[in-house]
DNA sequence: ATTTATTATCGTAATATTGCAATATAAAAA
DNA sequence: TTTTTATATTGCAATATTACGATAATAAAT
């Protein structure tokens, strides 16, 4: 035990699942939030930004790419990071059609 | 180490992360679609909808409840459960402002 | 060619999560 | 009161995550 039973719930629970938990840590939401302050690619900077080591901010830039929530452009002996809006489209629509639904019932 | 470096972070990152956190697990967006599908407080039956044992959905309701995005009311020797609207649109808001401010950005 | 700067990977320790059997708790039903 | 039903808690094994030092990889600058 310890490893989630993936094959037991749809694509769609798994995909959304999964970009939620790669958002589920400050450091990334940090990350995030940066990304979106200097609005553009951010080349280098992150690491100075953030409270942690340089091999653990690489590893959460590492995480949010895999998750499709940022993208990485190799430029010179740099990598510039930024935003990958669709993927925030994805949860924005999940979400506001969970509000849509819920705001219907009448309970509890 | 191993545990998050929570306090370097604001209180809203955390906020966030520790909500997405929760969403961060397949069983967990299952029940919250199951919530949303009867579209009323339910009582029992979630273990049933889940290819998990009782302890581990009781868990994972725990989870889902310490998050803020599920209430449980107490009815007779069960348990209501329903969706917590207010932290649903926590995020929907969050994912919302991403959204705004990303669709600005003129790079990569 | 060597140094410098930037990012990634490896290895590893500390901690957290996942899942379940066994058991506990609490209220309704018999 | 005993049984049944519904949910929670405990304890534990398996696995995953977090964090970082050391090191590798890569390309620019000297």
């Amino acid at each position: 035990m310890g490893a989630t039973k993936t094959d037991h719930f749809t694509d769609k629970q798994n995909q959304i699942a999964i970009i939620a938990k790669a958002l589920g840590h400050p450091a990334r939401i940090a990350i995030i939030e940066y990304l979106l302050k200097v609005n553009s690619c951010i080349c280098g900077d992150i690491v100075n930004e953030l409270p942690l080591a340089q091999p653990t901010v690489s590893q959460h830039l590492k995480e949010l790419k895999n998750a499709g929530l940022i993208k990485g452009n190799i430029e010179g002996n740099a990598i510039c990071y930024c935003i990958d809006e669709k993927t925030f489209d994805v949860l924005k629509d999940y979400f506001s059609n969970i509000i849509l639904t819920v705001t219907n019932q009448k309970c509890c």
